[in-house]
DNA sequence: TTTAAATTAGCCATAATTTGACAAGTCGTA
DNA sequence: TACGACTTGTCAAATTATGGCTAATTTAAA
């Protein structure tokens, strides 16, 4: 989802297609689809790759990744934010 | 973890033992103790639980709970806080 | 220190989720 | 129409989560 977003726009404005992408990962084209759409989440390794191919900055991607990740978690609860607040106490 | 931790100080408080809570959430003492520990996560519907058999707020709880899932996710993470910041613009 | 209760550790079978591939579909465009 | 790019839906394999059992360990009372 942001991640999705994010890889989508590098992509198009490079001029590449789904296609490459996915060859890159080694995966195939619809599950490419489906990463950028964000109906599958990538692994970490295959966002560290998409970041090479999109010649872009690796952490920028992986913190779009994690956050992804974290939203889809605390997206639904009323306590969402308390917790977020909690847990940046602890890092 | 944050749950765990809570949950056991509320419980010698009150001068319980983890059969009794388990009773009530319908697991053996064993599970218990691993939820206890966070080895194991309880499920929302346990903390909800725990919270009535506890007599403490439900929010409280479900806030320590969702707290230790995102922290799980984020604490080996580099990017850990920008993520966490990322998300919370989001909320 | 014995004894019994409370707690923890380790396995194992099963359930649930995730993953990747495939086939078939839509959409836009030459 | 024909082609390429992209999406949708389904399936099996792989991975992970869940719950219960037994046995070991710790704790505390007598």
């Amino acid at each position: 989802m942001f991640l999705g977003k994010r890889i989508k726009e590098l992509r198009e404005d490079k001029g590449l297609v789904q296609r490459q992408l996915a060859a890159g990962l080694e995966i195939d084209t619809p599950m490419y689809s489906k990463i950028e759409r964000g109906e599958r989440k990538a692994k970490r390794e295959q966002v560290i790759k998409l970041a090479k191919m999109l010649n872009t900055d690796k952490d920028d991607l992986l913190t779009l990744w994690l956050a992804g990740q974290v939203f889809e978690i605390v997206k639904d609860e009323k306590v969402a934010k308390a917790a977020m607040n909690f847990v940046e106490k602890k890092l």
